[in-house]
DNA sequence: AATATAATGCAACTTTGATGCAATAAGATA
DNA sequence: TATCTTATTGCATCAAAGTTGCATTATATT
């Protein structure tokens, strides 16, 4: 196991997960960092991040993936990992401190959850009122 | 729209669908019926099941997507589509009956979710256990 | 400043899925 | 049954997403 070096390409990274409330996904990232890396380079700081333990990633509706930063909400809030929320309209992910009661499962083992809600984000639900 | 022909590859596709009793992945689907029918029909065949209401689709752990039958249980459940599960030992999928109740969410409209159980199945369980 | 090596860029490659169009075959009609 | 209509398929081509190997560069340590 090595030291993650803080590089350019990582302080960037960085920056832009920190200026922003909610989730980013990997098409968006790759099109934000065109100019000043490579694809690879992003992935693979993503990578690093997450396995740092900087990042979390999940899954969206339509099977793309997602990062975030953990704050005191989302770190340890279960063993299950915490729920997202995902807009129907303008596409943006949060992460969600709702508390999702998990039923037994009879004949299992359940050791973790992907829980993605889907529906109208606030933005998006005040643009339809007016 | 169009009616639907009961071709022979459909029938294939069908006849694959009763035969299992858990969900079944593209890329297995792809696999199997390698030899049998072009990789386009394959994703022509379950787009138009999925649109008529045969099948339904959900997303697995890695951002893939399965396909399953609907059933009397996992037809009309709620009107937040049903949860899964997936192993994280065999990679198999199944369709659950389990009820999962989704606390209101403040100033969101929540209009359905994309629930994923993971661990351990049955077979895996008992498999550990000898 | 010199050194060790983590990180990056780049090219090549794989995988997954979509699309246009000509050929085929299912089902309806006569 | 023969004919007809068009839904469906195969095939070639393409695009997007992601991975890998390797030479080069940049960071942190001494
Ligand atoms: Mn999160
Ligand atoms: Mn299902
Ligand atoms: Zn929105
Ligand atoms: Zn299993």
């Amino acid at each position: 196991m090595g030291i993650i070096r803080h590089t350019k390409s990582v302080k960037s990274l960085i920056q832009a997960f920190n200026e922003s409330e909610n989730a980013i996904s990997v098409a968006v990232l790759l099109k934000r960092f065109k100019e000043d890396m490579n694809k690879t380079t992003v992935y693979r700081i993503l990578d690093r991040m997450e396995e740092s333990g900087v990042l979390h990633s999940f899954i969206g509706k339509d099977g793309d993936r997602w990062y975030s930063k953990y704050t005191e909400n989302t770190s340890a809030s279960s063993t299950i990992s915490h729920p997202h929320f995902q807009c129907d309209s303008c596409g943006k992910s949060e992460c969600l401190t709702l508390d999702i009661n998990i039923p037994p499962l009879p004949n299992h083992k359940v050791d973790s959850a992907s829980l993605l809600l889907i529906g109208q984000c606030q933005d998006c639900l005040i643009e339809i009122t007016q």
